[in-house]
RNA sequence: GCGGAGUUAGCUCAGUCGGUAGAGCGUCAGUUUGUGGCACUGAAUGUCGCGGGUUCGAACCCCGUACUUCGCCCCA
């Protein structure tokens, strides 16, 4: 048997509701918020990410499904959609002047990663783009398009977290005073946060060692570090969450994983995840226009885990089911009547009504008992009685009440 | 990349002194052959993840491997 490629999962159709339904709320949702959708292709040249995302993250370093293509060239399946976005953006020259540009997308991304609970090789991620401003109500809006999101899904039991990390040249400082304060203790630091140290000083932050925990209950705290601006632009972006009744969570130890961000970043986190605690998150990410060769464009946005905001809903028992919204199920007492059944299914179908008629030559017992499986509001009943006079029995399966149509009347029998 | 647990019928799982497999649910058929749901009766179904090894004999023991899962790590 051949298996699935290792991290990978086939949407069957007894779950593909869900997945419907989460497309209908990001359409619905974004359309609120007038964001419009934005597609971008499964694969870019490998310097798209490479440049943005960070040389020494690990979804640079080790996570990327990177190949040399037959001209040569290094090309990369996406790991996420920003970098792509922006890239888009740029070439496709869609930011004049103080624009605003607000997309969304929903796609499949890749990473090398060992497969777990919500973490899979392939996955899906919902995300936005507010692109063009640097302003604390860009920001809000944002975070609250998010929360709206969430709220319409169906979750409620879910934390929002948050944090500025300053500009550059604040966190520059940030990461020195941290990496002056780690050092004098770097003994009993944990042996990865003696790495991270090297590489991505701010994920120490992040570390799940108690005793990393504890040594960084007394170091230094970012917010004391931001300049002046930022740290007035995160104070409106929380009077603008408050003012819309979003409950948040201030936590200084937040930072995100991508290099790109700074200032405003945040995740949100549920329970139900296990280790992989947080289904979306995301930040401003002012510099990373530049990074692709473009002009200065200030930018937030956030992205969704799709498998993970699944995982909560089943957790929630709120997963849509499979039941079919059947209207008629065509019973034949033979197959000689086939012809006959095509006409009736032909007309019911042209008025828009969903029809079934068994392919597979069940019994006429069976195809009832078919009929009642699927769920059927009707059936229609056609054997030698019906053809010879033309008409057409219906029955209703809720009240078994059951009538005798001429074929002509079919097309004015409403359900 | 590291550590723990697991993989038996479509699904959930049982199956240890090693003797070529079971339950429940589901599926299918029948219970006066043109009428479903309930009930009853009956039936089908597995290379016991895959590949080696030990043994007269392996679902069970040993080795390898794939995948799943829980953590580390990373992140959505």
């Amino acid at each position: 048997m051949i298996q699935a490629v290792k991290g990978t999962k086939d949407i069957l159709p007894i779950n593909v509701k869900t997945w419907q339904f989460l497309e209908e709320k990001f359409r619905l949702i974004t359309h609120r918020f007038s964001y419009n959708e934005m597609r971008t292709p499964i694969f870019e040249k490998t310097e798209v990410f490479s440049r943005t995302v960070g040389d020494e993250t690990d979804i640079v370093n080790k996570e990327m499904y990177t190949f040399i293509d037959k001209g040569g060239e290094s090309i990369t399946l996406r790991p996420e959609q920003t970098a792509a976005i922006a890239r888009a953006i740029i070439q496709n020259n869609l930011l004049q002047d103080n624009n605003l540009l607000k997309v969304w997308y929903f796609g499949s991304y890749f990473r090398y990663e060992r497969p777990q609970k919500g973490r899979l090789r392939e996955f899906h991620q919902f995300g936005t783009e507010c692109i063009g401003s640097n302003t604390p109500e860009s920001d809000a809006e944002n975070i609250i398009l998010g929360c709206e999101l969430i709220r319409e899904i169906g979750i409620n039991n879910y934390s929002l977290l948050i944090n500025s990390l300053g500009n550059e040249n604040d966190r520059k400082n940030y990461k020195e005073k941290l990496i002056s304060y780690l050092k004098s203790n770097s003994l009993d630091l944990s042996e990865e946060s003696i790495q991270r140290l090297e590489k991505n000083p701010l994920r120490v932050l992040d570390s799940k060692d108690p005793v990393d925990i504890e040594l960084l209950k007394n170091a230094p705290n970012i917010i004391d570090t931001i300049e002046d601006s930022s740290l007035k632009h995160f104070q409106k972006v929380l009077d603008y969450l408050k003012n819309s009744n979003i409950n948040y969570e201030i936590n200084h130890k937040l930072v995100r994983g991508l290099d790109y961000y700074s200032d405003t970043v945040f995740e949100f986190q549920s329970n139900e995840l296990g280790a992989q605690n947080s289904f979306g998150g995301g930040g401003r990410y002012n510099t990373l226009f530049a990074q692709l060769g473009g002009k200065n464009i200030p930018a937030i946005g956030f992205a969704m885990g799709i498998e993970r905001l699944i995982i909560i809903l089943e957790s929630l028992d709120k997963c849509k089911d499979n039941s079919n919204s059947l209207d008629f199920y065509i019973v034949v007492s033979s197959s000689e009547y086939s012809n006959y059944a095509f006409k009736i299914a032909d007309i019911l179908r042209k008025n828009n009504y969903s029809v079934y008629f068994d392919l597979t030559n069940k019994s006429f017992k069976s195809q009832f008992k078919d009929a009642n499986k699927l769920n059927s509001n009707y059936t229609i009943i056609i054997g030698e009685n019906e053809v010879n006079s033309n008409s057409i029995s219906i029955k209703n399966m809720k009240t078994s009440e059951q009538i005798l149509i001429e074929f002509n009347k079919l097309e004015e029998f409403k359900i």
